[in-house]
DNA sequence: CCCAAACCTTTGACATTTCAAATATCGTTC
DNA sequence: GAACGATATTTGAAATGTCAAAGGTTTGGG
């Protein structure tokens, strides 16, 4: 190799991982994950400052909120991305503070749908006007065109991912 | 304000409005949350199944691989948005592996230092470089323009969340 | 009819998470 | 050099998270 050659190559090598040596894939990840995280900490502080609520408790009475005849824990389970065997928990919880009713329909005994009761609709409304408020307050900086923009880019990752995943195939 | 002025104003309100009643910045948050929960799940069955190893962990040897020399389990707690109480039985755990190395510095008997071991070094270094392939993988199908573009837009955002915090203000 | 497969929920074991309170150590001040 | 405030980690209670296995119920084929 002689010195001439090898200088190039050092060349290219140092241009094309200029990127900070590390893969943007890699880098978007980091940042979403601390950033959601990030969001996470502060929404569940309020939550539970404000209302004596917990993020998950109140994910699942979002869902109950827009389904007021109810629905069964398969279906919660799947909408918040909760597993199974946790919205039991959850549920129960929500019931024993009156929040959320459990009932077995007469048509097939294997199932369970939950209800927000009145006292849940009441809650979760208070709640939910308070959440959107918070999230207007903390990307108060941020240009809404951009938030926009942000909200169909990361809808295109999300398309990505679901069609790369390595287990089961995703709706 | 001139007529035209205002009638600029006017349309430009209605076509930002439009976006079906809800409000921007819930609508990204929900996707942001919802994307971020995809990806890990995926990243946390694809750790469990190759490495046995949890996300948590993975993320707490990320910074132990960058910094040889070990880190104070404060420090580790502040790199990795892992809370105080939490990293105690996180590094317990991999101790417990083989993986991590507690040590008390002779200067300063309260605090805790943790290192990677030679075999939590060469393990990681495999996680890591699999880690990548997956977020590659899983990203695959978006230009990398808007990767680039998301990776400083979340940075706005992160950066407006930062400066409206209720509680402790941000580094 | 009956049994096996399919479906829905619960349970159990374990790891992680948050928060608050307790512990331990250090450094400084009087 | 003893006490106090600051710092660092641990502990404990309650909730959430995953996964796998177990429980009832329903349904459909023989």
């Amino acid at each position: 190799m002689t010195e001439s050659e090898s200088a190039t190559v050092d060349l290219e090598i140092i241009v094309q991982g200029a990127q900070e040596g590390k893969k943007l894939e890699l880098r978007l990840w980091l940042r979403m994950l601390s950033t959601t995280k990030l969001i996470s900490q502060e929404i569940r502080r309020r939550l539970r400052n404000e209302f004596g609520a917990t993020l998950p408790q109140f994910d699942l009475m979002a869902q109950l909120y827009r389904e007021r005849d109810g629905l069964r824990l398969g279906e919660l389970s799947k909408r918040t991305m909760v597993t199974n065997g946790n919205v039991t928990g959850l549920v129960e919880r929500l019931e024993t503070d009156g929040l959320v009713l459990r009932v077995t329909p007469d048509g097939d005994r294997r199932v369970t749908v939950a209800k927000l009761t009145d006292r849940g609709v009441t809650l979760f409304g208070a709640m939910a006007a308070a959440h959107e408020g918070w999230l207007r307050d903390m990307m108060a900086d941020v240009d809404p065109a951009i938030v926009t923009e942000l909200w169909q880019d990361i809808g295109a990752v999300k398309t990505s991912v679901s069609n790369h995943l390595s287990g089961s195939d995703f709706d």
